[in-house]
DNA sequence: GTCCTTGCAAAACGTTTGCAGTTCA
DNA sequence: TGAACTGCAAACGTTTTGCAAGGAC
């Protein structure tokens, strides 16, 4: 599913449609790294010259309530967003802050928990948190 | 494992033993909730009004560091603190940030990952959101 | 024309840091 | 005794908010 496709769903919620929403949407899209807001600003920020980082949280934070990015947040340090939702995890650096995707089959308990708790589940997130070859070389 | 017990063992790795430390670990192992930090800053403070936001953050962050607590990071709130580090998963509602425990037999991925990605892994979270039935009702 | 969104700036918030005094070992 | 810790207050960086102007529909 692409940026403008997506944008067109929301559309239908009421959400508008705009040139800054959908350079963050595709830059989201495309990219293979979880960019922090700073990251997503500085990139759009190529496009259109005038954007500012309140806009750029807005439409994440639009876009996670809509469940189409994740917000990975880790305490200490600036949220990383994922526009890749589904059908994968991670594995973070404890030591450097890397996050690295693990793709693997979608374990089914989504509906075992709705069906347990009456949760509605839109999201979910599986990380295994360790230190990463390179870092354990170093120490 | 209680307070004391865990305490000790942090002894030999320099870490001193305060009753300030006691008082929080304790906390956090015995309730079933997930605290914020200021919580815990205002359940220790009935034992020890003098007590500090300040050292409430510097005893979280010693346990995390250490493995001994879990500490989960939601974006937009305030992280809340797990003592329960192992052996159970969460269901967060996006709505009201309610986090409920969900336990289950332990997923053998993490030594899949540790060989795949030569990672040497410390810790695990896996975490469904969506909106909990309370949360559904009032909508 | 209406209402949502933008850009800007200021504010708010959770968390960390620096320091002087205190406590643990 | 000396290093680690506490309490306090100020600082920090990320994120949110308020508002006037602009743009989508």
């Amino acid at each position: 599913m692409d940026a403008i496709e997506i944008l067109k769903q929301l559309k239908d919620q009421g959400v508008r449609f705009t040139p800054q929403r959908q350079a963050i949407l595709e830059y989201l899209l495309e990219t293979k790294t979880h960019p922090t807001a700073e990251e997503v600003y500085h990139h759009v920020k190529a496009k259109f010259p005038g954007v500012s980082l309140g806009t750029i949280y807005n439409t994440l934070n639009m876009l996670k309530e809509h469940g189409y990015i994740l917000e990975l947040s880790y305490g200490d340090m600036s949220s990383r967003f994922d526009g890749n939702a589904k059908n994968h995890y991670h594995v973070v650096c404890l030591n450097c802050g890397k996050v690295v995707d693990f793709h693997r089959p979608l374990i089914e308990m989504e509906s075992e928990v709705a069906e347990k708790f009456g949760f509605e589940i839109t999201g979910e997130r599986l990380e295994f948190y360790g230190i990463c070859p390179d870092c354990r070389r170093k120490n």
